[in-house]
DNA sequence: TATGAATGAGCATTCATTCAT
DNA sequence: GATGAATGAATGCTCATTCAT
């Protein structure tokens, strides 16, 4: 009912919760979100009901994975911040993301599915906003980056990048050449014209 | 008896395969990839088995879908290559595609799952190389599109626009700023450096 | 509503029932009675509804089949019968009737799953007693075939070598070694005592 | 579901193995192998899932209701061994399978389609060999067995005699007959020759 | 609390039979 | 009559979720 306390949560049960989420990282990473609730409990050591103890369903299982990957994405942006130089500040926490994206087939299968039915928690997204608000309005200050963009362009961008991830395409790192004309595109001094509305 | 002539195909037959495919574009595009079958026929006002006198099976179907899609970019590719700007053309025929694959929510999803597993026919894939091949040179020798995309820079970067269109992103039309960046990022212009191999 | 008069069946329809019958038996010899009635139509060159014009179940089209192969093995009998040896003459019917056997997959399968449900008509069944009583009772008043053997207990003894031919054992003629045994155990000198009743 | 009393024992998945294993013999008896797993399942008490947890597929169930059979077939014959008279304890191991087989409608049908495609556990071939083996050596050393029967006879002439209990013959017991009339022919007295090879 | 056996709705696919052409 | 496209009930099997131990 009320949801005031958050439970304690003794160390085993803790320490289950942990392996449940790493097993499905890795499960779904894997084979896709169409991985199998068994599959998850057998890698993470653990029976299924263990599994369902911590995640009352499999599509709340995925939830946590991807706010799991938010935040590690949120982590880039942050340590970003402290480069001094604008522009190579925004560049890079957008490579880091990407990367993290790249890694991980799940990510971006996860990632792709969530962000219109199943939104983040109001604390992951403020900050999300913040962070990446606080990187684009530097370089955006400095002229770098091109004055039309938005903080929700960059999801959407970022959305088009994990795709590239996706496939096979040409070679395995084709992404990054998708990466890069985009930020091509992003930068100030490449714009042909004010972005669309 | 005699193969000179392809199959006629009863007029109701053909009617009907046109049917299954109409409403299999419909629940596919509202359900995704895991609609069923039984969908399709309903939506279709056939049984079953008639989907399955079609198409043998579930995949075969989604593969038929996949194809008449990429006709369809096809043609819009082949009509851009009469505009005699090459710039124009080229960037008329990126909107048309994108346009296209915005129109139809299950386009993305099943170009997306396509690319990897799911090769097009030979003559389809060869007719796209040659008519988005030929788009790009001219855009190129007239100085407009960077030189170092290549052709299958193309499908990459048209998945990470699908990807944007598939989404609730801030708007409806978002996918169209995207577009509008990464063809930023694509003018010979507005190059900051050589891609990466 | 009276079926009184046979209908007469146009040259052409009872070609066509011909080929049906002829596919049908080369199918189901094939594949068993699983066999698929389009497949059955495909080589019998015709629709499928042509062959169910002829034949209203599938059902219907085996037991045709069957009583076919019945026809064939009474044949055989009715020459048997002109054998003036008795013996040689029971014992030669016999080795037909399994040689027929042997030769077709599906005579074994059909016939068994006949005997129960699906009876012969009445003349077919009438005339196998008539032979195969007469070609018993000059073997036994000849002293050659033991008296307690009946009627009824030949059809029993075929589908025991009907079921030998059917499957590979030690070799594809193994079911002569089975019939060679049986036939010693029918001579009237073979018998240790009398047949259970 | 279940009955009124709490489930003491906490060996109830074997107790289900036994019972899915139970109905699976009734059913497959009743309805031939084109029996369908719900009904099974629902003989048994329990749901599919249950039934394909114990059996991943309908061939596997037929397959372990195959090897219950041979087994209970094979304790028979060892049991026959004790008997000290050579020919006794021959026939009364061959009566004490067909008995074992006449009582089982299922029996035939599976072991039937079972001699070609889906062989034994190799230790059980083994045994049965062995045993039935030596059944028949002794028989055939005693001078009661004809000495040209070799062990890969008898299966064939017990599918035969499957054969002839599977079908409502003139009596229930007709297969008696059968039986009889085979073990007559393979008594040493009764050889009118040679078997063939 | 952890376990994993049990559940059963759900789904792709088949095939005997019907019926419009 | 002949054809073969259409039908849809039936079937083997899966897998998210529950619950007895």
């Amino acid at each position: 009912m009320d949801k005031l306390a958050p439970r304690p949560l003794r160390a085993d049960a803790r320490r289950n919760r942990e392996r449940v989420v790493t097993a499905a990282g890795v499960v779904f990473a894997e084979q896709g979100r169409d991985a199998q609730m068994d599959d998850v409990a057998k890698r993470a050591g653990v029976g299924v009901g263990t599994v369902y103890r911590h995640f009352p369903t499999k599509e709340a299982l995925i939830e946590a994975l991807a706010i799991d990957r938010f935040e590690k994405i949120l982590a880039t942006g942050k340590e970003a911040l402290l480069n001094p130089d604008p522009w190579a500040a925004f560049e890079g926490a957008i490579w880091a993301g990407a990367e993290l994206t790249a890694s991980d087939r799940s990510f971006t299968e996860i990632v792709g599915e969530l962000s219109g039915p199943m939104p983040l928690p109001e604390r992951l997204e403020r900050e999300m906003r913040e962070t990446y608000g606080e990187l684009m309005r530097r370089a955006q200050e400095a002229g770098a980056l091109r004055a039309d963009v938005v903080f929700d362009d960059i999801p959407m961008l970022m959305c088009g990048i994990g795709a590239a991830t996706k496939k096979e395409h040409r070679c395995a790192a084709a992404w990054r050449r998708h990466l890069a004309i985009v930020l091509d595109g992003l930068r100030a001094g490449g714009a042909s014209g004010p972005l669309p509305t």
